[in-house]
Formats: structure tokens, sequence, C-alpha cells
DNA sequence: CGGAGTTTTGACTGGAATCAACTGCGGTGG
DNA sequence: CCACCGCAGTTGATTCCAGTCAAAACTCCG
């Protein structure tokens, strides 16, 4: 934990209020592009970490397999998100191109010195850590607390997000994974996805272009049905979890 | 992502291989120890991320609470780790005392000060954030795929893991949390954890002594039953996820 | 002893998984 | 061009695991 106390809205030793001019990816930037097909994979869970990758186009798909072949995929990686951030030695996980993927590779050894040696980088890297942290968090309150159609709402309010960084709109969102991807990035099954989906669709709070282009109708509903009320703070009517003395007994 | 990366095995500046005389824990070590009764709150999320905290003694519960009330339980944390990490201006969670907890309080500024001005405690912080993101991964996975037994079983190897490090035997387990904090934390309700524990303990894989006090009679047995099979690696036979190119397209 | 909280146990329900067709689409090649 | 195939997605019928509701048993303390 502790992330941001490691500074991150404002590089340390650069108190000028200018965006840094050293970034994160920035780093990656004379490097050669290396594009993979849609399906192949860029590491896998237990190799040696010696890459860390920065997402140019496209996404990545992250991800382990357990026991008898069930996949739970972790997270999906963005043009800007770097993979292999929190490694130790070894890959925690496997990475593959949902579509067609463009990266930029440095070893992770320069990296590492990179960033040890740059008080400039060091925060945005720490940031990076915190979000991916933040993420995980999130993820498993989903998992553990959220039904179908919570799971399937707060997947595309979260992709909605995503886009809106990209273009205006956030309405019409793009979904490049498919609905296998999705069962096993939410804990569901295809069918259960598919399901879900048409029965958004029949309410009216989606609609579909094409399999992988959706329009979002009505957002306030689909917040709602997303689940993560917002009855934050409060917390003062009994229930099981009413609050205690905060300070020491 | 990267942690280990940014070294962590050999603190940088210290080629001799004797262990360093900084440690993560040390920079606390001069603090008072503060106490916690059971069930009091130390930090809530959404407050203002002031202070770290290395738990001295006794155990934690980091959790988050959604919408209608619902609590997921994200970790615990035990004798050694340390509260607050991976924060940014904000907590991302509360944390309350499971059982009576001595802590060592730490301003979150100092700490991140310390850390940044070290190049010994450096890589141990970055261990520490690998190793919780690490974590959640696990979590995730068994969230996303596992079922009420598998989860169990693996919370209880878990803890044995834990508790080998303090006694020579890891068979004798001590489960300090509640069958709520289980809950909680394992996605189910306290029935199902009952009933599975019930379960368990009529095929003899474990046993109990008192309520928070059990015993492990078949860890390989508990073992399988943990789902985690190893048939990583091989992933040669067909299957909906088989292996694909790995090199640039 | 008594009462509140925790855990166990039981009966029943329900939501998602499973099993199984079927549809729709894009590519391929005769 | 169209028949064919393969794959992704949808839809339906049924099953089953875990959730829900309810009550009893056990524990810990005052």
């Amino acid at each position: 934990m502790l992330s941001e106390a490691v500074s991150h809205r404002r590089p340390l030793n650069a108190a000028k209020n200018m965006a840094p001019d050293v970034t994160l990816s920035s780093i990656f930037s004379d490097r050669p592009t290396e594009s993979f097909a849609a399906g192949s994979g860029l590491v896998w869970e237990g190799d040696p970490a010696n890459h860390v990758f920065e997402v140019v186009e496209g996404v990545l798909r992250i991800f382990r397999i357990i026991g008898d072949g069930r996949r739970a995929i972790t997270g999906f990686l963005y043009p800007g998100d770097i993979l292999g951030v929190s490694m130790r030695d070894r890959y925690l996980y496997s990475a593959e191109a949902v579509n067609s993927v463009k990266v930029r590779r440095f070893s992770a050894t320069s990296f590492q010195q990179a960033i040890n040696l740059s008080p400039e980088l060091r925060p945005q890297f720490f940031a990076k850590l915190c979000d991916e942290m933040a993420g995980a968090q999130e993820q498993m309150v989903m998992l553990s607390r959220k039904n179908a159609e919570e799971r399937i709402c707060t997947f595309l309010l979260r992709l909605a997000d995503k886009g809106a960084k990209d273009r205006c709109d956030n309405l019409e969102i793009e979904v490049p994974m498919t609905r296998l991807d999705m069962a096993d990035y939410l804990g569901l099954t295809i069918e259960t996805v598919s399901r879900t989906i048409t029965s958004l669709i029949g309410r009216g709070v989606i609609s579909q272009r094409g399999r992988h282009d959706m329009r979002i109708n009505k957002i306030a509903m689909l917040a709602r049905l997303a689940g993560d009320g917002d009855c934050m703070g409060a917390n003062g009517s009994g229930g099981p979890y009413a609050r205690q003395a905060v300070w020491p007994a």
C-alpha cells in the first residue's frame, strides 16, 4: 500500500507545476514497436520476467489458469498501460493479445534502473502500482459480492469510462473482447454473459450495433444496476457492520 | 507490475550478502505501540491517508462496503505487514482489528520520505507492493473460479503457511477471524462456510479443538481439494486455452 | 443463571452452471 | 456463386450449488 504517499501528483524535485518532461512511457519512446496478432501470447506465467512492455495500440488480456484448465482473466491492458510492472523475477500471469496489438519492449533490468535512478519517474511508477492495486480491489469486491447483472453493468461502465478518454461521447462503446473473455473476467459463463446482455438490450438499457459495438441508452439506469450504490460514509444505522470506535483502546 | 525487478533479493548498494541493517519495519521501531481492541477500526475507506501502520501483534481485516451494505474483505494483515502502502491520498479501504491488535504508527509523509531517500528501503517497499499484488491476483482467481470447498481449503492452507513461520509445525492452525469474516473474505455466506468446514471435519481432513483452533489431519488431501492443481506449463492438449505463438507476427 | 452473539443444522429456493440445439457470420474453396 | 465448414454467440431445458429463511445449540461473559 501507499503510493500516492510516495508522491504522484507532483514530482518531488520539480516544484514548478509543469508537466514532467520525463514520463514513464517516454522511456519507451525510442524503442521499435512490435505487432502481435489477435490471440498470440506475449508472456507466460512463471517465465522469467525479462521484459516490460508498453501497450501502444490494441488490448491485452492478463490471466492465470488453475488446475483443471479453468481460466481467470485478472485484467485488461489498454494503450498507455504497462505490462510487467509488479513482477518479481517471474511473471505472475500470462498475457495475450485480444485484438491486433502493438507494443514497445524494454529490458526489465534497464527499466528497473531507469526507475531507480530517476526521482521523476519513481512517483509515476508508484502511481501505476497503486492504480493497479486499486483496480484489483475493485475487482475483488465485484467478484465476491455482485451478481451477474451487476457485474456486466459494472464492466460496461468501465469500458465507457475508458472510451471517454479517447472519444468525446462515452455512450458508443467498443468491446474488443469476446464473450468468453468477458465471462472469464467476470467469473461467469458465456451463456450467462449472453443472457444478461440480451436482457439489458430487451429493457432498452443498451443496444447493439455489431458484435463488438454497443451503445448505452440509459447510463443512469446502467449505473444503478451496477450496484455500487453510494450509501458509503453514512453507516449510522445498525446493520451488521456498524462503525465502532476509531481510536486506540 | 515489476517489483523484484526493482531489486529485492539484494539491496542495490550493499553487495555484501549480509542482512540489510535498515529494514522496512525498522523505521517503525522507535515508535510507541498502540493497542486496538477487537472490532475497533484503524482507518476508514475514503479518509485522508495520513498514517501508515505496522502490525506488531494480532490480525487486521481490510474491507470495503458496497451499496446495500454488502461487505467484501479483501485481505487480512498479520504481524510484520504494513497498512497504508499502496494508498494514494485517501485510503482505498477500511481496516479493523480482528482480535486484540498492537500497531506502530508512522506519518505517511515521513514514511514516504524515508522510502524515497533510502536506496535500501526502496526495494523492500517494492517487494511489499508486489507481494500485495500477487496476493490480490490469487484472490481474484479464487473468487472467480473456485467453488465453496476449494475456497475454504485454499484459505486453511494459507493460514497453515502463515502459521508455519511462527511455530515449527503448520498443522495446528489458529483461526482468529469469525465465520462472518471468512465468509466475507471468501465470497460466501456464514452458513456455507460452516457447512463446508463441518463436511471437512466429517471426512477427517481437519478437526477442531476450539472455535478458533483447528488441526489439519490430511494436508495432501486439503491441498488437492484446494484445486490449484499443477497442470501448469503443460498446456499441450487442445482445450479452449491452448497456447499460441509467443513471438511477434 | 441469563442473555446476546456466534455457530451449527435443517428445509427450501433461486440464480447461475451445465448440457444441448440452433443461429448467424465470415472465410474458403470447389 | 454458393455449398460447406468452423467459430462465436444465442436460446432453451434442466440441474445443482450456494443463498435464504428459520430455528436450535453452543459460548462467552456479566
